[in-house]
RNA sequence: GGCAGCGUAGCUCAGUUGGUUAGAGCACCGGCUUCAUAAGCCGGGUGUCGGCGGUUCAAGUCCGCCCGCUGCUACCA
């Protein structure tokens, strides 16, 4: 069955050190897992290799925001990172982190050979400097007003209004979300790879070479092929927690630059300790059989692995990905992880409540190699784990491994009536789905095989056989023994899945199961340990449990957590702390919990914000809009102004006639799609919750009262 | 509204390049069994394959339009 051995270089994307591992980014790391343990059990020589991707001004700012060092933290979240894959029976080869000393010694080799080729270039780019906090700001960390529309408060690249795309330094009156303060614009010289120099490679590689999924071949064609490449800047200046550029002092490598690079890192970490040679991997002309790449990813990062990293390969003349997986996204119940429903899991949190193999096997079964999203369904997690793992699977060993105890297999494999020979066929088809990633239809068969032993075992009645006495003992024997051959037989095929549970079945009987070829033979005469259980069933308060667990340590990390504010969250007013201890405390602490408090605020910035009671005198539908209903609302005497108040389906035009309100009254007009708003309707609604709450004023109180 | 994706049995999904009466698991109902760390076996579905139209000898499978849902983004000022 295994033509030739073949050399297979896997890699997962590499997790941020700025966060814990959880559910979602298990989709990747098992799925990849499941692919290099098949690979392995087959006779091929895999290696799986990954890393923490350890720079950025993420890191940067966050280590600042606890008080320690950007080294500290990312060894902290290494070690996190380890014990989490650990427990989900990852096996990588190798786990590296990007900054080592061996990923600055690639990151210089792909600079040269850029270089070489002409492919960079040096341009100056204005952007903003927090003089307070002392770093540049990348776009997400400056607010401020757009310069084509005057739109207040908004992101440092593009206008939301209308939609005007600009450099930060174009931002009128920008403010650093980092420290509050107004930066200043700087101006630095930035590195550019120039892409379209690659574009007719990159043309022939997407759409021709195989390495992609026709969709996403596609997606690239239409969205970025079909018009020149921009280029692309790599470069960041100091401050920058990263690797220094040599020959641009004070200039550093963009985070994307070297994190890719660490799959080049890993390799050469691996093979500096097993004796391996790098070269046989990545270089083109390399003496041994070409080798495979495998990358696998999430469709978040696909234009970074399909266009920059090829791209760089291909500059410095390595090896090209033979195939990029691409997976979609995970969803809980259907919906997208939320921390206050409890369904942002956790690899931890899953792991202090429930066995990992069954989330393997509930993925495993569910991946079909696509780019679709993947749904955790709980109630359906639990009855597929109780029903394929414990109901067919594990159930058909605890049956009939008793009679075995004593004597061992039969010398002999008995007359099956061809089970064991038909399920070995299915092994072809199973390892070809493995192969195509399509996990789920090889479970399906895996499943087929454990329904017909099940089967197998109620039609020979060996319970009847253990009764009848010595004369039936023979055919007792014979049929155990068929049993767990077929069970066995089962576990080599999960074992890609389920690695512990195949060493526990090994332990049972026939030993380590290390070659795909177990599956093909049957044993005989082999001693059968004593059964132990293997696995339990999922009970439905495990998963509350779990769930409940996980909305508490949402809560509390969110308390914990810093934020990119950086402000410790204080209670800043003698009213908020005074109402804490009322006396019947009834109120639950989730809406806070999912919104902390803002960074504090003076009594002048308060005073900015002219809130005045205003009555409604007209509310109408906006058929067009979604949230919007338009409001003309009067402070007293003449004037009348329009807000548009995005408190559609919570509150009827009719109700709101006549009713008082309160509105920022000072705030900037804005230009809607369905005409001008001048100012906002205060309303109380819940980060994530749905509902919006009008404020009211208590009765005595008239339009154009100031709220203070 | 824009971009992307999806709509097949109550639920989660298979349905390969268009080809015989459209499938699986779970759930549910009935029967059997009792070896099992409460499993197992047998039987049970008149599903408008979201709708309409088109291409074809033949469409869940290709094309067009429409409806609905989801994700990102936008009207939540």
């Amino acid at each position: 069955m295994t033509d030739r051995v073949r050399r297979i270089l896997v890699t997962s994307a590499l997790p941020y050190a700025n966060g814990h591992i959880h559910l979602g980014h298990l989709v990747e790391y098992i799925q990849t897992d499941i692919f290099v343990r098949f690979q392995k059990l087959r006779g091929h020589e895999a290696v799986y290799l990954c890393a923490d991707d350890t720079h950025g001004t993420a890191i940067m700012i966050r280590a600042q925001a606890e008080g320690r060092s950007e080294h500290a933290l990312i060894a902290a979240m290494r070690e996190a990172h380890l014990a989490d894959f650990g427990g989900f029976q990852i096996g990588f080869n190798h786990y590296g982190s990007t900054d080592s000393d061996a990923n600055r010694r690639l990151c210089g080799v792909i600079w040269r050979s850029l270089r070489d080729r002409g492919l960079i270039t040096t341009r100056d780019v204005q952007q903003l400097y927090d003089t307070k906090a002392g770093v540049f700001l990348a776009d997400r960390f400056v607010r401020g007003t757009c310069p084509r529309c005057q739109t207040a408060d908004q992101y440092g690249d593009s206008c939301e209004q209308c939609g005007a795309a600009y450099t930060p330094a174009d931002l009128v009156d920008p403010v650093s979300t980092l420290s509050g303060t107004r930066p200043e614009v700087r101006s630095a010289e930035h590195l550019f790879v120039t892409l379209e120099q690659m574009h007719a490679f990159l043309e022939e590689w997407t759409q021709r070479s195989g390495a992609l999924d026709p969709r996403i071949a596609n997606y690239l064609a239409g969205h970025f092929l079909c018009d020149p490449l921009r280029d692309w800047d790599i470069s960041r200046p100091a401050p920058y927690f990263g690797f220094e550029i040599p020959d641009a002092p004070g200039n550093y490598w963009y985070v994307w630059f070297d994190a890719p690079i660490g799959y080049l890192a890993a390799t050469s970490e691996w093979c500096a300790a097993h004796g391996g040679s790098f070269e046989s991997w990545w270089h083109r002309d390399g003496s041994a059989p070409a080798a495979e790449i495998h990358h696998f990813i999430g469709k978040d990062i696909t234009y970074f692995h399909t266009l920059f990293w090829p791209a760089m390969l291909e500059a410095a003349g390595l090896q090209l990905p033979k195939r990029v997986h691409i997976h979609g996204f995970l969803t809980v119940n259907g919906q997208k992880m939320s921390k206050s429903r409890g369904t942002f899991l956790l690899a931890r949190t899953y792991l202090d409540h429930l066995d990992p193999g069954m989330l393997r096997y509930y993925y495993a079964a569910k991946l079909s190699g696509g780019i679709d999203d993947l749904d955790l369904n709980l109630e359906e997690f639990t009855a597929k784990v109780n029903s394929d793992l414990v109901g067919k699977v594990v159930n058909l060993a605890s049956r009939t491994a008793r009679w075995l105890e004593q004597t061992g297999l039969a010398p002999d494999y008995p007359d099956d009536g061809g089970l064991f020979a038909a399920a070995a066929a299915d092994g072809a088809a199973i390892a070809e789905a493995y192969e195509a990633c399509d996990f789920a239809r090889a479970m399906r068969t895996i499943m087929q095989a454990a329904d017909r032993a099940n089967a197998y075992v109620d039609a020979e009645q060996p319970w009847k056989l253990a009764k009848a006495g010595p004369e039936s003992a023979a055919k007792l024997h014979d049929v155990a023994s068929v049993a767990i051959n077929l069970f066995r037989q089962i576990a080599v095929y999960l074992a890609p899945v389920l690695p512990v549970f195949a060493a526990q079945v090994g332990e049972l009987v026939g030993g380590p199961i290390l070659s795909w070829e177990e599956s093909q033979r049957p044993l005989a005469g082999q001693p059968v340990g004593s059964f132990r259980s293997l696995m339990r069933r999922v009970e439905p308060a495990q998963i509350e449990s779990m769930l409940a667990a996980s909305v508490t340590q949402a809560r509390e990390s969110q308390a914990k957590e810093p934020t990119q504010h950086a402000v410790p969250n204080q209670s800043t007013t003698k009213g908020t702390t005074s109402m804490e201890p009322s006396a019947s405390p009834i109120d639950s602490g989730e809406a806070l919990a999912a919104e902390p408090l803002a960074p504090e605020c003076t009594i002048d910035d308060f005073t900015r914000v002219d809130l005045r009671v205003a009555r409604v005198l007209a509310a109408e539908e906006v058929p067009e809009a979604k949230k919007l209903l338009k409001l003309t609302i009067s402070f007293g005497g003449e004037a009348t102004r329009t807000v548009f108040a995005g408190i559609k389906g919570f509150h009827t035009p009719e109700s709101l006639v006549g009713r008082l309100v309160v509105v920022v009254a000072n705030l900037a007009p804005r230009q809607m799609k369905f005409g001008l708003s001048e100012g906002m309707v205060v309303a109380a609604s819940g980060a994530g919750a749905t509902g919006v709450y009008l404020l009211s004023p208590d009765s005595g109180a008239l339009p154009g009262m100031r709220l203070r």
